[in-house]
DNA sequence: AAGATAGGTGACCAGATGGTCACATGTCAA
DNA sequence: TTGACATGTGACCATCTGGTCACCTATCTT
């Protein structure tokens, strides 16, 4: 019953981490500290988050002295809705959640 | 720290539900009685998941008589796209997502 | 060298989640 | 109208998950 993808869905099941991935998609190469200081978490937490991220490879990281950048990772994202909407589907999909977006901006 | 897509991604976290949203994928309109003849779990497991997926409006539902039918609804993964993916990164990740797609068909 | 800084590990606890069952309601068919 | 069928509810329990802490290692700076 389990698949491939499971890290991936059950990463981003928790807001926490999909706030995590906002700030990395406002801007990436953050470190641990950085990331904690946008949290009202203890640094263990939000160090927890990001390996659960990189685990499911939508946070990938790149070492720099002591520091450790991370980096946002699309592919794992654009997998998902390549599952579940098709090519003749995709138009009508993505025509319906732009008009979500735009009634809930008013 | 939550956020308004809290129920589609709890609902997408556990694999049963999104087997679930493979079978609708397949073929829209089925009955709860017909799709747990596909699933290895008693009829209640699969309702209760059934409940969640509705909850978070990834599956649509209508009564005919005794039956309910279900549907797969594809807005709501295609807002988890568009909330990472931006317009000018969305060829990239496209791109490098089939690829995965066909390396791993070898 | 020594203190400060950035990151890491394992244990631990409260609360959420997945799955089952006894039991109940509404609908079809003979 | 009686029985079979399709779906629904609430309670219950084992397990998973989110978060914290005490303690540790590695790197920079002066």
């Amino acid at each position: 019953m389990d698949d491939d993808g499971d890290l991936v869905f059950k990463a981003l099941a928790d807001p926490t981490r999909r706030f995590l991935l906002d700030l990395l998609f406002a801007r990436d190469g953050r470190t641990l500290t950085e990331l904690e200081s946008e949290l009202d978490m203890s640094r263990f937490g939000v160090m927890k988050h990001l390996r659960v991220l990189e685990g499911a490879g939508l946070v990938v990281t790149r070492r720099s002295g002591r520091e450790k950048l991370h980096f946002l990772n699309p592919v794992p994202i654009r997998l998902i809705h390549d599952r579940w909407i098709d090519k003749y589907t995709e138009r009508q999909a993505s025509a319906l959640a732009e008009l979500k977006t735009e009634l809930e901006n008013d």
